[in-house]
DNA sequence: AGCACGCCGACT
DNA sequence: GTCGGCGTGCTC
């Protein structure tokens, strides 16, 4: 058993936010201090945060060892966030304080806990009463003993703050000094209970007794817009606030976080904490502190509210898991969807992950019997999907450098003499041309601007009812292995675009521009059978080993010199023997998807293996045999997204 | 991440 | 001779 607690001078080990690949032996100071302990270490001639993460390796020469300079006051880090930064950080190869500088993005954890005044009803009457004291004094007893601060004090009672001063010098009002960081208020699971429909009724059931089980377990809620996918994961919600533990909504834009808040006041009754970005400092330091101490019962924010030190968290809950936006794709690479699953099963919590498009990922997870499945029927009917239709293009004329078919270039130009408008799917295979053919489509269209180029707007819930064409330019991108989430995201687009597109008097139409119309593929995304599709999907990347059922990795080398990146790549790809032992295959060098940054050229290699095989223990290896030139930088990237 | 050390070229 | 560029290595 490793113990919990240090008594003055034991030597324990530090974890810093450092660059320094391991844990540092400092002396527990004055007081002792916890294991998980958030502390102030001298490092050279500066003091850094760091935690208190295990006994000390006693490995380092003893007269060197210095003591801890300082216990921060905030709550120590749980054993569970100790080690799920632990397995995060196996997982994605990245180092240790990486990892533990993404578990402590607040302002301000080292600064005493700062203090606002606040005022509440003090002993005595006021010497003289007036109608603005009056008014005050009413105001503080409505409240109890309850503090405010002055401009709220004023505010309520509709007086100046001198009044409130005033009465302070009497001691009518007492002044008193409060921490800034508040608790946020308790949310009530009563609150505001919508009633359900039969199947929503079924599938929150299900998540109670999951809740209620009290241990690690995830559920793939699935249902289109407007099935009331929110409503039951609230009752999900609910369930785990009535259990006394905290619960986490991730959402992948910040956009949606106001209208999602909203919806938690109106069932709730309070807002929950927030976590993104676009969060104020002070607020962030208030919600990394109260997650701490249990004061936050629900936090609602981007993924890295995934690194918060919550006390007890009972259920994460990843709102349209199949977005590609949960895959951080820079600093830290890490799929949040994935380390919900993680952190999770680390602390016996529920995961419920909702889409009205599943990844594959999750649904084979499903298949494999790991997740459970609730489906969700729409209120207001199955959804109308556009009517499909392939473009064979061996049978079409297409002049070399171009990538639009004279069918439906025929096909744009129709909808834009009716005014309509019309979508291009596109793969950044062909993102460098994307501009040369929109000028392409243009010309043809005669200035028209009714062609949207791109699918972000789509997936954002809006709908488009003079939207009646979407043309997929490459429908087989996915087939021939070059992106291999192609023909996933075009069925995802097919789907958000059904009941999105068109109008009821005028349904949308979708061409898909294939040299492969029989294949089972393209057949099923044709047919619009989700099943059919999954099953046949599915096949195609068994068939190919690669994600969900194999594995793959990313390296991407960058460096302001072109010649030393190639010569790396290069030499990496030869020197594959720990790669081989595991039976795992390197592609590559080629240039990066973005293949220049910031004066850095990037190359990047791809790491193919199967599943159950050691490969994180692998590329450790084979990676730990090169020497980096200065400037050159690695970065590893398990479960890589984008392929192009 | 910072910071000191130390090794080479360009200057007083 | 010495100043200062930055490549290398250390911090408990």
């Amino acid at each position: 058993m490793t113990r919990t607690h240090f008594h003055e001078g034991d030597l324990i080990g530090v974890l810093t936010t450092q660059p320094i690949g391991r844990v540092l032996d400092y002396k527990a100071p004055e007081g002792g201090c916890f294991l998980g302990a958030f502390v102030e270490v001298p490092l050279g001639p500066r003091k850094v945060m760091g935690v208190v993460w295990a006994e000390g390796q006693g490995d380092f020469d003893h007269a060197k060892i210095r003591p801890v300079t300082r216990v921060l006051d905030v709550a120590p880090m749980a054993e569970e966030m100790r080690v799920f930064i632990d397995r995060a950080a196996a997982y994605t190869l990245t180092p240790l304080p990486a990892m533990l500088r993404l578990a402590t993005r607040a302002p301000g954890l080292g600064d005493a806990p700062s203090m606002r005044k606040v005022y509440r009803l003090g002993g005595r009457e006021p010497d003289r009463m007036t109608d603005a004291r009056r008014k005050v004094m009413e105001v503080l007893r409505d409240y109890g003993g309850l503090s405010f601060t002055l401009g709220e004090v004023a505010e309520m009672a509709g007086v100046g703050t001198s009044v409130v001063k005033g009465l302070v010098k009497q001691g009518a009002v007492a002044e008193e000094d409060a921490p800034r960081d508040t608790p946020y208020p308790r949310l009530d699971p009563d609150y505001g209970g919508k009633a359900l429909s039969e199947d929503q009724t079924q599938a929150a059931e299900v998540l109670r007794g999951a809740i209620g089980s009290g241990q690690y377990g995830t559920t793939l809620l699935k249902g289109v817009t407007g099935s009331g996918k929110t409503e039951v994961y609230l009752e999900a919600v609910a369930a785990c606030l009535r259990a006394g533990r905290q619960a986490l909504v991730l959402l992948p834009e910040i956009a949606l976080t106001g209208e999602f808040i909203d919806r938690v006041e109106a069932r709730f009754g309070m807002k929950p904490a927030e976590w993104h970005s676009g969060v104020t400092m002070t607020e962030r330091r208030r919600c990394w502190k109260m997650v701490g101490q249990g004061d936050a019962q629900l936090v609602v924010g981007a993924r890295s509210a995934l690194f918060l030190p919550y006390r007890d968290l009972g259920l994460i809950v990843v709102d349209e898991e199949h977005d590609t936006s949960y895959k951080q794709e820079d600093g830290v690479l890490y799929n949040a969807r994935d380390m919900a699953v993680l952190r999770a099963a680390g602390c016996a919590a529920q995961v419920v992950l909702a889409s009205a498009t599943p990844s594959l990922e999750s649904w084979a997870n499903v298949e494999a019997g790991k997740y459970r499945r609730l489906n969700l029927t729409s209120r207001f009917g199955a959804a109308v999907m556009p009517s499909m239709g392939a473009i064979d293009m061996r049978n079409e004329d297409l002049p070399g450098g171009k990538w639009v078919s004279p069918t439906l270039r025929d096909a744009i130009a129709q909808r834009l003499e009716k005014g309509e408008q019309s979508l291009m799917v596109l793969s950044s295979d062909l993102y460098g041309s994307a501009r040369a053919m929109k000028a392409h489509i243009e010309e043809i269209a005669q200035g028209g601007t009714d062609i949207i180029i791109g699918t972000q707007l789509v997936a954002k819930g809006h709908n488009f009812p003079n939207l009646t064409l979407v043309g997929v330019i490459d429908a087989d991108l996915g087939l021939q292995g070059s992106d291999l989430r192609a023909a996933e995201r075009t069925f995802q687009l097919m789907r958000q675009v059904a009941g999105r597109a068109g109008r009821a008097e005028v349904p949308g139409e979708a061409l898909l521009q294939t040299y492969q119309p029989e294949h089972p593929v393209i057949r099923a995304i044709l047919g619009g059978d989700e099943e059919a599709f999954w099953a046949a999907e599915a096949a195609e990347r068994k068939a190919a080993g690669v994600p969900p059922y194999g594995r793959m990795a990313g390296i991407v080398l960058s460096s302001p010199n072109v010649q030393e990146v190639f010569d790396l790549g290069g030499e990496m790809a030869r020197r594959d023997a720990p790669l081989r032992r595991i039976g795992a295959q390197v592609f590559g060098p080629a240039p990066a998807p973005i293949a220049r940054i910031r004066g850095r050229h990037r190359v990047r290699l791809l790491v193919k293996a199967d599943k159950g095989v050691p490969l994180q223990q692998a590329l450790t290896e084979w990676v730990g045999q090169f020497r980096l030139p200065t400037n050159l930088r690695l970065a590893i990237d398990i479960d890589p997204q984008s392929f192009y």
